[in-house]
DNA sequence: TAATTGTTGCAACTCTGTTGCATTATTGAT
DNA sequence: ATCAATAATGCAACAGAGTTGCAACAATTA
């Protein structure tokens, strides 16, 4: 609990953000987390302690993602999940219950390791795997490199 | 595009389903596009010809899916994207441009294959890299299980 | 033809996520 | 500690994706 809190404290101060307490809130949260969380579960979970609006979470999460500490995972139920990204959580796959929505993570292996691992245990039952890359196109790469230049010439 | 038309007619023939319009329409616009389409993608295309209500697409994509015709795959920004799903075209990874929003296809190489590849292009810029799988988690395959020998018994 | 069934279109709705703006809190200097 | 400058929050209103109920319509079958 406090030592989540300190956390916390610690990186905000360490990425220059100012120790609100909603962003301490939110992430204390994520730290807290076992599952990555969606803005409705932080939303939930915070209620007891804090009524924090909706769109300070969406904010704050947008700023931890700019600033590296959390990390988005989208899912084909149009909502997205966010959880705690570092290098002692690198980025891996996620499991979606398409029965109780529940996303949960999984060792960090290859799409193929990944697959035999879910195939040899009983337990699950695999629907759909999914590899999503996002980044900067040839044609918008190109287009920032031209502006760029653009920019140093004027 | 007669080619396309009536390999339409032939998947649903196949699938044991009614050759309406409007689903020959989604289909023939799933069969000659390069890239995953949106509803709104499938409703601006399908404009031009008839106006079907977007409500229908989304029936349609789902019952697609279910059938194992198409696939849908989720996107960070909320909206989800369908593709033609086949033995030809196996599930793979997508590439997401951040700036134009544009979703690519992949090859169906493995998560660390992708990233080598894409590494190695100089066009490239790869912000983040995200495994999804969906199916039944442990909990709701048992509950599923024993549903169905509940069933037997009565 | 008439009854049955399946499909579509429309309206209304929920939910996620975004934006503009006024209010309030944080920060850093005095 | 006080104050001004700046940043963050809350509120309201909005846009867009996706869903549901229901009536109208189309296809099938008897
Ligand atoms: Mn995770
Ligand atoms: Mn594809
Ligand atoms: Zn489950
Ligand atoms: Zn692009």
């Amino acid at each position: 609990m406090n030592k989540k809190y300190k956390n916390a404290l610690f990186t905000l101060q360490n990425a220059g953000l100012s120790k609100t307490p909603q962003r301490i809130a939110v992430l204390t949260s994520l730290l807290e987390a076992t599952t990555p969380l969606s803005v409705r579960d932080i939303s939930q979970t915070l209620a007891a302690k804090a009524r924090i609006d909706r769109v300070t979470i969406y904010r704050i999460l947008s700023l931890f993602k700019q600033h590296g500490i959390a990390r988005e995972i989208a899912s084909s139920g149009g909502t997205n999940y966010f959880e705690m990204a570092s290098l002692e959580n690198p980025v891996h796959p996620h499991f979606n219950c398409r029965n109780c929505g529940e996303l949960s993570c999984m060792e960090p292996l290859t799409f193929s390791q990944s697959r035999q691992l879910i195939s040899s245990q009983e337990d699950y039952s695999v629907d759909h795997i999914e590899i999503n890359i996002s980044g900067l196109c040839a044609v918008c790469r190109n287009a920032t490199k031209l502006q760029k230049q653009q920019n140093k010439q004027v």
